[in-house]
DNA sequence: GTGGTCTAGACCACC
DNA sequence: GTGGTCTAGACCACA
């Protein structure tokens, strides 16, 4: 896992991003303990308090749950994580079709676009 | 004609992209003349060298011709038109697979949740 | 390595056309590191800008690439250097050709002159 | 007949060209009348003194003669008009193998090249 | 230290 | 007036 920020947006956001990936990939699995705030803060070089925050939020938004004394666990509701997935791919796409109407493409015809090219590198 | 610039990208790239984009959505039309360097420099509130060397690109690019004391001129091959369109779709398509295999979809489930996403909006 | 240019065109492409001849007579050889951009404009007598502006239009044909904090270094692709040497070849027959059509002679006057001018001087 | 001057060279030495070419050419026959002076001067949009030095420095090489009240006139000598043609494409040759060899090319390949070029454009 | 970018301001050639 | 070029000097990112 490497960790890679860039300046343009709030570091805590971008760690939020990542984790989410982590969790969406599969790459921390559901149920699964997180490292302690202050190694994960450690490994992706951020403050302590960076890392807090992202992951206050993903808490607030039930992604993690926090067992005291015992540390921070991956939600084991693989239904919010299928949610987020979605929500997440429903962003993506809105801001995609966004761009294809800037250059002139409407919503069918970039579908058909995107078939083609999905065909062409198989 | 709106100038916006993000700190993360070099301007004259962001120049570029945007008067690409205006020549794709016609909003220049093909032969049309541009105002002149200096003009645009201070519509874009840029330094007109800056704005220069996004002309100068676009111009090797084949995009733009000089015509020497004149002015600059969109150029009038609707062909070359078409290509860039074509071919900044096809970037766009290429990031958005990109992204939407990292959230654990794969081309054949993209295409069809933005059929879905086309559906649902109509 | 001595650098001079004349009035009568920009210094950028008389620096560009001088870096060719470098890399193709093999003083700087493939691979091989230049000086910074800041030294060989010193160098050159230039400013900066200039040698960056001529560097960059190199890297842009291939001829040269950047490796980012670390400096810049002639392409290792001696095919390219090859095609580079003949190209340039080429432009130099076709002009001359030119002049000596002006002179009167055609093509293959002029080849039984060149021969017998590089026999006289054996 | 148009006149162009480019600044890096005195003009009289362009005008001289330029006339030594009309010659050769044959644009300007043996024997032919040139208009005065001051139509010459007029005619190519320079100062009469320039275009008097232009003409006495070709006079006294032989190509011009001076017919006092009657006007100026070519050579009807064509050997010197032929020695003219051929020390000008010398000075080319010259030349041209000068810079072929910055390139890499000696005068054997050189002439190679050429023959290939004469060839393919046939 | 490297290259990359930007600004400000100047001069030139062309018509 | 147009575009083209050059200089001087500054700041940034990267490692």
């Amino acid at each position: 896992m490497t960790w890679e920020f860039k300046k343009d947006r709030p570091i805590y956001a971008q760690l939020i991003e990542q984790i989410e990936l982590n969790i969406i990939s599969g790459l921390w699995g559901p149920g699964e303990r997180l490292p302690s705030v202050r190694d994960l803060a450690a490994q992706a070089a951020v403050n302590p308090n960076t890392m807090q925050r992202a992951l206050s939020e993903l808490e607030r938004d039930g992604l993690l749950y926090t067992v005291r004394t015992s540390g921070r666990f991956i939600t084991e509701d693989g239904n919010m994580i299928q949610k987020l997935k979605d929500s997440l791919a429903m962003v993506e796409i809105r801001e995609f079709f966004e761009k294809m109407s800037k250059l002139g493409f409407d919503r069918s015809q970039t579908i058909r676009m995107l078939e083609n090219a999905a065909r062409g590198e198989k």
